[in-house]
DNA sequence: ATTTTAATTTGAACAATGTTTAATTATTTA
DNA sequence: TAAATAATTAAACATTGTTCAAATTAAAAT
């Protein structure tokens, strides 16, 4: 088959995301091919690879919709409480809930990436940054004297824990018996973090 | 070249995890290659098979290296140390250290495996319940008033958070521009979080 | 010493992977 | 209508994990 017109660059790139989503989220990193994608799409190999540079570049637009997806569930878990600590306590159930509700797309997000250079663009670290500017913004009020790059730092630190909890559940290596002990934990990290600061003053240059 | 019994079952295995830690400390699991293996300690493919049950065991035993040395790590850490809470400090330190000295060692711990069904042994997860184990020792010296169940939850939560800080800070995820700001964010989010539990008594059931 | 047995090791084969590119076909342009 | 151009494919390549019949040879048996 030759030419055909049947659909626009825009168009086949987009159905190849559709498709590669579909699969991520089903059989994970592990189930996802080239081949894969193109018969399900209807476009041979080569097709793919008019749209995207290679696989990588496949899979960083499909963790990049993850992330797009991951801010709007943050960003409304944020709107939706008001006092600072309960809030920063909801976004950590959120993450976590993120994670256990769709955990091969989460999980694909960082995973590892097949190129060897593997330099990630800044667009895709807008997405991240952007993340972390939300879980912030209650911080901020939590402690309101915390000028800006003390308040990133306490923000990651806090945030990198959470995360930290999450990949060590979902991956089975937390070594906890209980089922919904994970949200414990995460609940225990974040309140004596928060009480912690609130006493100590985060006098941590 | 047929049998020729140069070498037992043990010592051709051990050969091969020699060359396979020393390929994933220098080129990561995708450096990694059953051919590699097998040309570098001079044997076939086929040879390795008969002593792995296929790639994901072999790297599982690396693995298992790799936690082993970690558990020296953290356990002369801690032996080297009095105040638990400096003691808990000291370890998360040495977590990250380690971390940062053998990147690609630590992190194909925590890599994806091939395996569809991919059930961590029992053997293993001792070896994860070994490391908890002795985090919990200062933590217990920390709040005598803990019980067992309730120790083991904090020190989960609390490793979880350190585990959390290393993954991101070495994949590029943290967004942070300092150099030693790892560190920074470590002791932060540790010495906060014994500070509110200090405080708070942990009153999580 | 010779034959038999049995263990050991290989190397080729298979299916699947990412990636490239010459060839083919349809559309547009002249 | 003929020529140029754009779109798409199918085949090819190198590499992967994995298997297994065949080949080799040390050890055991006679």
């Amino acid at each position: 088959m030759g030419r055909r017109n049947e659909h626009s660059r825009q168009e086949i790139r987009e159905m190849a995301l559709q498709v590669a989503e579909k699969i991520v989220a089903e059989e994970g990193l592990q189930g996802l091919s080239a081949r894969k994608i193109a018969s399900a799409i209807g476009y041979s190999v080569g097709s793919l690879y008019i749209v995207f540079q290679n696989l990588d570049d496949l899979i960083l637009q499909v963790n990049a919709r993850s992330l797009d997806q991951l801010y709007i569930v943050i960003e409304k878990t944020e709107q939706q409480c008001r006092q600072p600590d309960a809030c920063l306590l909801a976004l950590g159930q959120a993450y976590l809930q993120f994670a256990m509700e769709q955990p091969l797309r989460w999980r694909t997000i960082f995973e590892y990436q097949r190129a060897k250079d593997a330099q990630i663009p800044s667009w895709y670290r807008k997405k991240i940054f952007r993340l972390f500017s939300l879980v912030e913004k209650p911080l901020l009020e939590f402690m309101p004297t915390l000028d800006a790059h003390l308040c990133a730092q306490v923000t990651r630190a806090l945030w990198g824990g959470v995360h930290g909890i999450c990949i060590l559940a979902l991956t089975g290596r937390l070594e906890i018996v209980g089922a919904d002990s994970v949200q414990h934990l995460m609940d225990l990290l974040i309140t004596n973090y928060l009480a912690g600061l609130k006493n100590e003053g985060a006098r941590h240059s």
